[in-house]
DNA sequence: AAATCCATTTCGTGC
DNA sequence: GCACGAAGTGGATTT
């Protein structure tokens, strides 16, 4: 069952962080998997929470308290009402998956269905290549027979994601062991001013591309 | 009003991606700052959402839908229902703040009041010391008359928090001209081994230190 | 509005 | 379980 309570309560919590939070207004869902949500009048994220696989404790002695806890890390979240507003449970059961298109990966797809749209002469050999870096999103090589190293990512960039390419850049050198030259190209709708700089600095391409075909 | 609806439900977004959902069993949160939740019976994140500052659009014709739409970026979610089993109101208010202690900002605060935690005779000058790479953590000075760039984490780093460190630091020796040699170290509780093997490479240091001082 | 970076990020995948 | 990186990341702060 997927329960929701409305009601006046105070919350504290304690583990990787811990917090405090006064007596006011606010929902809390409980989920069947143990997931447990404090919501307030405003913002998409809870203002506490405890992630799935939690045991809860519910314990309604004088007043309603709930407790989640859970190990590894050691986590426990407390929830005392003074009040109880409203409290309903529903068996909610949902076999759909979310079909999601727009992501990196349909990036990825779109690039190894016609590589031209990175350069012309662009040949694909792997993705999720492997570095003492971390795996490159799509490794290949260029007409002049460079290996070329392709970092996606489906929205602009800042310059995490430039020293992020040049990690495997520098990675794929030292593996290759000078046998051939290494470029690395930054994929994505666009690049923010700095980051921009750093690729110069470093020397690294970049092509503009859109998770979604602009209509 | 703080609105919650139980219902079997579709669910299609069109935005920064756009996204399907077949009909199923879910809890459907309206905020009065104007965002919207769809929860499945599992998972902390919503299967789909809008964020704050939405406007809301609801049809009751034949059947419950509710519309949501935002401009910057465009994006769009609708959620038809097929049957709805429970609408639930309530206002909520809420003028508490939530009190969080353990961040990187508390790490930061422990650092000033007592610097020797680095290591012996540092010296913070500045924190939030901006470079042409971004802002470092906490500037300062080494016994030996050396630039120093912390960088602070309150859980264990990977790649990425090395090199961001050894942009500023990169950034630093740029921006003050050779005057002084530029030292960086990063503050976290713990490092990955390819974390480890990057900061020796690009020569930073490592100090360990908790957000949470351990009992 | 854009840029940058933290987050109790969460989540998925692979080892 | 850890590690690494994506996410419609969200959120805060500053420019």
């Amino acid at each position: 069952m997927l329960v929701t309570v409305f009601g006046r309560c105070s919350v504290e919590y304690d583990g990787r962080a811990s917090s405090t939070l006064d007596a006011g207004d606010r929902l809390v869902i409980l989920k069947p998997d143990g997931a447990v949500l404090v919501h307030t009048e405003e913002g998409q994220q809870p203002v506490n929470w405890q992630p799935p696989g939690c045991t809860q404790e519910v314990t309604t002695g004088d007043s309603l308290r709930i407790r989640s806890h859970r190990e590894t890390p050691a986590e426990q979240l407390t929830i005392d009402f003074e009040f109880v507003a409203h409290v309903t449970g529903y068996d909610v059961t949902d076999d759909e998956e979310l079909s999601l298109r727009g992501t990196e990966a349909d990036m990825r797809e779109r690039i190894l269905s016609d590589p031209s749209v990175i350069e012309a002469g662009f040949e694909p050999r792997a993705t999720e290549r492997e570095t003492p870096a971390g795996a490159v999103d799509i490794y290949g090589v260029d007409t002049d027979g460079n290996a070329v190293a392709v970092e996606l990512k489906r929205r602009r960039v800042g310059p995490d994601a430039v020293s992020q390419l040049n990690r495997y850049v520098g990675a794929l050198e030292r593996d290759l062991h000078a046998e051939m030259a290494v470029r690395g190209i930054l994929v994505a709708p666009s690049v923010t001013d700095r980051a921009s700089k750093l690729l110069e600095r470093h020397g690294l391409d970049f092509v503009s591309l859109a998770p979604v075909p602009e209509s």
